[in-house]
DNA sequence: TTTGTTGTTCGCAAAATTACGAATAATATT
DNA sequence: AATATTATTCGTAATTTTGCGAACAACAAA
């Protein structure tokens, strides 16, 4: 863009809109695959999974902790991550809700209508 | 980054990165919220109910068409936008999917276990 | 034919994203 | 104390995203 300059949307959507984001890119849903289908997880482990370099592992791990859908703890010399139960329900719970909006004999413009 | 160096994925991790990434913008929920809540949305109509340019809001909404998530057809002088129904359920039923992948008990290193 | 309405496209600019290797930090091992 | 392991941070670079106003295109109305 160029000056943010304080767009405001409401703050649900801007929060499904940040789960979104997280999520947006492949390697980051590999990753929340991967921990979802894990008890444990280290990062070399998750680095292992993916096709790409563990700088740019590191950073997508960084970018889903921001988002709040993973968590990360130390455990000399490693690294644990797993998802964030709490806001993963949240996320679930809010995809859930969006998709649940519409129904199908709404639209109009499709061509079975 | 740079140069793409062909990454992959799975296919179907590919396309739920597809539509979440389409999802990872307020504008972009917002308009899904308001498609999803009308029956006859045109261009004119979005985009009064966004705090952006129209020239944005037109981009935004290419990047829903490309994602599939939405359709738009020309009813000079006006543009008629709405769900596209077919990928709208593709798209609920990866994340319902990806989401259920997961089960609380399964997280190792949240505070509560 | 000129004018008005509607929405897209163009040209541009700032910021964010994605990616990598190298350097670094923190801890464990020898 | 020196070395090895693990993962983050730094520096850099290319690409993509987001945004706007102005120009444009397509059609309707006067």
């Amino acid at each position: 863009m160029a000056y943010p300059k304080n767009k405001t949307y409401d703050i649900d959507i801007e929060e499904l809109a940040r789960f979104a984001k997280a999520m947006g890119h492949p390697a980051r849903i590999s990753i929340l695959r991967y921990l979802a289908s894990m008890d444990s997880c280290f990062f070399g482990d998750i680095c292992q999974e993916l096709p790409i370099a563990k700088a740019t592992v590191s950073q997508h791990l960084t970018e889903l902790k921001n988002a709040g859908l993973i968590r990360g703890e130390i455990e000399p010399p490693k690294v644990r991550y797993c998802i964030d139960q709490e806001n993963w329900e949240k996320a679930n719970e809010a995809f859930r809700q969006f998709f649940s909006d519409i129904h199908p004999n709404d639209v109009c413009c499709n061509p079975e209508n």
